[in-house]
DNA sequence: CTGTTAGCGCGTTCAA
DNA sequence: TTGAACGCGCTAACAG
C-alpha cells in the first residue's frame, strides 16, 4: 500500500508473483492472460483491496480522460434552475451516457478564478452555454486546444457554434407578437454578465454582450419597425435572470406606464409566464388587450397557449457534445420555428 | 511539442532558459519565483501556446482530482428529466461550486459496463442517488475506497447516508391521505430496477428492493391498517418510472376498477398530479370522492393544493457533497413534514 | 502468453 | 530563489 492507503499495481502484481504487465493486462486485456495468471492476479487485487488502476494514471498514460466538460456560466447552481438549460445538460447526458464518457460541469462562480478551475479540469472536450463577448473563460477554453462547442455564442476562433439564427427567429416571433399592436415592448434577458436590471428605450441600448439576447433584439426591433414603430419607442425591460417572477415585476412596470405596451415579445416562456401573470393581475385580457410571446415551446408555453419559438435544448445539447467528442464543425443553423397560440393577434392579411 | 501538439512544462523552462521546477512555481506558487523568471517563463508559454499544467499529470502527482463524482442511477439521462433529481443535483453544484469542485456526473446506463465506468472515473469521493439493493454500482463505489454518500438508500458499509426517514414521513402523509377513506390505494415507485408496471395488492408484494420504496410502502401500510384497512385490501399500482403521465395511466386503471378506490397516496407531486387528472377525466372530485398525496412538496403540489411531504432534495443533495468531499458520516435524518392542503380529507378528531 | 523497457507530465524533496 | 533527481501509477511497444 502506499501512504495513502492505496494499493499499486505493482504490488499486486508482486503479491501475485507476476510481471506488472500481467497485471495490468488482466484489467486491459484480459483475454491475452492465462485463467491461472488472471486468477492470481485477481486473488492479489481482492487480498490487497485494490480497486482497478487509477483513473488518473491511466488518463494520463493514455492521453484522454474519458470525459467531456461542461462550462453552464455565471453561477454553477443557477443552470439547474433554468429548465430549458436543464433540458441542453439532459441532451448532453443522452450523448455522454451512450458513447461511456463521463460529463464533468465545471465550477463556474463568476468570480476571478474561473479560468484556473476551468484549465484544471481534466477533460477531453468542452462545451460552453450561450455568454458574453467578454467572458475570460472563453479564452481558457480556447486555450486549452480540446475540442469546444459554443452553444448560441459568442463565435470564438477554433471552437464550434451550435445555434438557431435567434436574428430571424426574433423576427418571426416578433411578426406575431407586434401584429396590430400600437405600443410594442420587449422583456428582455441580461445585456451583459453585471446583469442589471433595467427599463429603457431601443435606442438607448447599445454594447450588449450576450450575443443571444443582441440578435434577439435585432430581430424584435425589425419587427417592430415592420409593424409602424420606431426602435426609439419600444420600451425594453431588461431582466438580471430568466425568471418569471423577476419578468413578472418588470412587466408589471411597464403596464403600470403612462402608455403602456399592448404586445410584449418575451425571450423566453419562463418570462412570457410572469408576464402574463402581471396581465391578468391588471384585467388585461390576452391578446385584446395584450399580445404575449416567449422562446421555446416548453410545457409552460402549451399550458398558457403561448406563441413561441419551437426548438430543442435537448437536441442542440446532444448536438454540442458530439460535436465536442469529434471534430467541432460551425454548424450554425439548428431548427426553429414559430408556434402559433392563442396569445397572439392574427397577422393582418397582406403588409400595407 | 509531444507528439499530440501539445507543449509541456519542460519545453516551455526550457524555452525559458530557466529549470522545470521555476517554470511549475511559476503556476503554483508565482510568489516563490522572481518576476524575471515568471516572465520570461509566462512569454514562453505563450509562445508555445502552452495552457498550464496537464490536469490528468497533476491529479497522478497530487493524489487528488478536486472533482467530485455523481452516480445518478438506472440511465443518465432520466435523471434531468425528474425535476427532484435535478433538485438534487443543484444542491451538489452548489457546494462543488462553492469549493472549487467539478461535478463529474458517471455515465450509468443500466448495462453491465456500469462498473467499470464507475471505476474508472478520476474523482475524489461519490454521490450515489437512490438505487436498488442489488444495484453492483454500490459496491463499484465501495470498492474505490474513497469519501461516498448515499442519497436515499441503501445503507452500505463504509457508506455515509442522507435520507428523510421514509417510513415514518409515510406514515404520517400516509395518515392524511387514508383518513375517512375506505378502499385506500397506492400509486407507487418501482420495486426492483427490473421496473415492471403492475397492479397488485399490499400482501402480494414481496422483495422490493428500491429501500425508499420499501420502506414508503411499510408506512403507507400502517397508515391503511390505522385506517382500518387490511393490507391485503390495498392496491398497489405499480409505476415503471416517476412521471406523471405513467401515474395517469395507472390511476385510471384502479379507477375504472370494479370497487375503485376513494384514497390515494402516490410517492411523488409528479405522481400525484397525474392521479389528479385521472381523478378529474372521471369526473370525481377532490378530495370528496378521492384523496390524493404525493411527495416532495414541489411547484406542482402547491398549484394543484396537494397535501404532500415536504422535504428538501436540493438540502440533501447539498448534505451529501458535504460529506463526500470531507468524513462522510452516517446522518440519517434529513428533515421533513407534512404539509396538509386541500386534497385530502380533514383527520377525524380521535382515532377509534 | 508473459516480461522488459521507457516514459506520460508534473511536483515533492533535498541540496545549492 | 533556483536546480537535479526521482517517482506518482500506469501502459504502449517491443521482445521472448
Amino acid at each position: 500500500m502506499t501512504k495513502s492507503g492505496r494499493a499499486t499495481l505493482a504490488q499486486v502484481a508482486e503479491l501475485a508473483g507476476v510481471s506488472v504487465m500481467t497485471a495490468s493486462y488482466t484489467y486491459n486485456r484480459p483475454e491475452r492472460v492465462s485463467d491461472q495468471a488472471r486468477a492470481k492476479v485477481l486473488a492479489a487485487a481482492d487480498q490487497l483491496g485494490y480497486a482497478g488502476p487509477d483513473p488518473s494514471a491511466r488518463s494520463l498514460r493514455r492521453g484522454s480522460t474519458h470525459a467531456l466538460g461542461v462550462v453552464m456560466g455565471e453561477h454553477l447552481s443557477y443552470a439547474f434552475d433554468d429548465p430549458e438549460a436543464v433540458s441542453f445538460l439532459a441532451g448532453i447526458a443522452d450523448v455522454c451516457a451512450d458513447r461511456g464518457y463521463a460529463m464533468t460541469i465545471l465550477p463556474i462562480t463568476g468570480g476571478a478564478d474561473d479560468v484556473p478551475r476551468v484549465k484544471g479540469a481534466a477533460v477531453d472536450g468542452y462545451v460552453v452555454w450561450t455568454t458574453a463577448d467578454d467572458d475570460p473563460v472563453l479564452a481558457a477554453v480556447q486555450a486549452m486546444r480540446r475540442p469546444a462547442v459554443v452553444h448560441g455564442g459568442p463565435a470564438v476562433r477554433g471552437l464550434g457554434l451550435v445555434t438557431v439564427d435567434n436574428r430571424a427567429a426574433a423576427a418571426a416571433v416578433g411578426a406575431a407578437a407586434f401584429a396590430g399592436a400600437r405600443r410594442p415592448a420587449i422583456v428582455s434577458f441580461p445585456l451583459s454578465r453585471d446583469r442589471v436590471s433595467t427599463v429603457t428605450r431601443g435606442d438607448r441600448i447599445t454594447d450588449v454582450l450576450f450575443p443571444v439576447t443582441r440578435e434577439r433584439l435585432e430581430g424584435y426591433r425589425q419587427a417592430a419597425e415592420d409593424a409602424g414603430t420606431d426602435w426609439g419607442d419600444v420600451v425594453v425591460g431588461v431582466c438580471a435572470r430568466n425568471d418569471a417572477a423577476e419578468a413578472e415585476r418588470v412587466a408589471a412596470a411597464l403596464l403600470a406606464a403612462p402608455d403602456p405596451p399592448d404586445a410584449i415579445a418575451a425571450m423566453s416562456d419562463q418570462q412570457a409566464a410572469g408576464v402574463v401573470r402581471a396581465a391578468r393581475d391588471t384585467g388585461r385580457r390576452i391578446p385584446d388587450d395584450l399580445a404575449v410571446t416567449g422562446w421555446d415551446d416548453s410545457a409552460v408555453a402549451a399550458s398558457l397557449g403561448l406563441t413561441t419559438v419551437a426548438q430543442s435544448l435537448r437536441e442542440q445539447g446532444a448536438a454540442c457534445a458530439v460535436a465536442a467528442l469529434g471534430r467541432p464543425r460551425h454548424s450554425r443553423g439548428a431548427a426553429w420555428s414559430v408556434v402559433r397560440r392563442a396569445s397572439t393577434r392574427p397577422l393582418s392579411g397582406a403588409s400595407g
